[in-house]
RNA sequence: GGGUCGGUGGCAGAGUGGUCAAUUGCACCAGACUGUAAAUCUGGCGGGCUCAGCCCUACGGGGGUUCAAAUCCCUCCCGGCCCA
């Protein structure tokens, strides 16, 4: 894997990286894919909707089908039909977000596999093992994430841990044909992240993630970190902020000089009903849509945009057709790799400030509009119903 | 015509003398979702208010018993089943 950056304006970055299964320009997005398909969707439509790199999950896929089942089908890509790069989670997550069913120490996590209650262990070592298994383009190293609760005991033991692990991952991983990236913890103590960002870049990853944020802490508070904890990486290496986020989120990180995000919020959103547009979400559960024959947003040109109403998309979900989820996936994660490409666009042109400024207008301007639309909207649609 | 069982909120279906404005499911309405235990979860769902409380109208219609009835009695209306 490489990495070069071409444009730089302020902190925000153009750059690209260079994979075994291909280039993708950051900042980019990547959907989630946690169990080998990204919900809902086709590579296909994945691709079509302008995904270029996707995620996978190293917990997940290891418990099913198996790390090595999927080495001996040729692979994640191959198996997943996806011939795009791939970034592998090292299950560092789940050791946060499975709580009650782990118990953490320095030799790494013992879970309870929430699918049938067995014992599963991940050690650092592990994490790399199941991840070169799985062959992904990028692997993570295996990380404590605190929740934005724990007391600054924890956040400094999961430090301390997480570059125990590190040092662990770089050493027993093997292939060349696949990156690791190291995860810099430390809460919202600067710090703490500062040592942990300078711990993990004296052992010379390819590139770094920032970890442990989205994880209850307000956006404000994460939004004022971001800056800071950017410039604690190496400038040289592309910069990950894992888990993030919404829009607006992803705008600011970008403006602190993050080159890669990933999230579940366009997918699982769209499962849930919820497409995001310019102006702020639109919930197709919702009984204005009933008779709207606009697409989601005009101007968008994915596949839903380009063939479906709000009436019908609205319709799908009221009778609770598959469709529904899949158009809606399909729309959010075009809306999020249109959002990535506008910023590249206005990062090359030196303008993402304004381009940030205008996007956060738009968003407001929608909301004090909204509030008179929505009720206006409102009262027609009740005046054709009684 | 006789017998019998039954009529509960949009629907299905609990409750069978007070703790019932009435369990639950569906439907409906709204909200949440940030390295996916999520096509999930939460809240609302008779009306009104000076709303952690109070008032009104409610369990097919009418009447009655009782301090108190969706729950007991009488009667009428409607429906299912059985007999003629």
């Amino acid at each position: 894997m490489r990495f070069s950056i071409s444009v730089t304006d302020g902190t925000a970055r153009l750059g690209r990286l260079d994979t075994p299964h291909g280039v993708v320009e950051t900042p980019v997005f990547m959907p989630v894919g946690t169990r080998a398909t990204v919900k809902g969707i086709t590579p296909d439509q994945l691709a079509a909707a302008g995904a270029t790199m996707i995620l996978g999950n190293t917990y997940h896929l290891a418990l099913r089908p198996g790390d090595e089942i999927i080495a001996e089908l040729g692979g994640l890509h191959r198996f997943m039909g996806w011939n795009g790069p791939i970034l592998t989670d090292s299950g560092g997550f789940q050791v946060f977000s499975l709580t009650d069913l782990r118990k953490i120490t320095d030799d790494g996590a013992v879970f309870r596999s929430h699918i049938d209650g067995q014992i599963f262990e991940l050690t650092p070592a592990k994490a790399m093992a199941i991840q070169e298994n799985l062959g992904s383009d990028i692997a993570m190293c295996l990380d404590e994430c605190p929740g934005s609760d724990a007391t600054p005991e924890k956040v400094t033991d999961a430090v301390r841990r997480s570059i125990l692990w590190a040092k662990i991952c770089r050493d027993s991983h093997r292939r060349d044909d696949q990156a690791v990236f190291a995860i810099v913890q430390g809460g919202l103590d600067l710090r703490l992240r500062q040592e942990c960002a300078e711990a993990m870049a004296q052992l010379d990853f390819p590139g770094y993630a920032l970890g442990g944020f989205s994880v209850g802490e307000s956006p404000e508070q994460m939004h004022a970190l971001l800056p800071a904890c950017a410039s604690f990486l190496p400038t040289e290496k592309p910069r990950y902020l894992m888990g993030v986020g919404r829009p607006e989120d992803i705008l600011a990180a970008v403006a602190a000089g993050i080159d890669m995000f990933d999230c579940v919020l366009p997918t699982r959103n769209g499962r849930n009903a919820s497409a995001f547009t310019r102006t702020g979400s639109l919930r197709l559960r919702n009984a204005c849509h009933r008779r709207d024959s606009r697409p989601l947003e005009s101007d968008c040109g994915c596949y839903t945009c380009a063939h479906f109403s709000r009436a019908y998309l609205h319709h799908l979900f009221q009778v609770d057709e598959m469709l529904g989820p899949t158009l809606l996936s399909i729309h959010n994660v075009a809306f999020y790799t249109r959002l990535m490409r506008e910023i590249r666009d206005a990062i090359r042109e030196g303008r993402f400030a304004e381009y940030r400024v205008s996007r956060a207008a738009q968003r407001s301007a929608a909301e004090r509009g909204s509030v008179d639309a929505l009720g206006s909207e409102d009262s027609a649609s009740r005046l054709t119903e009684t």
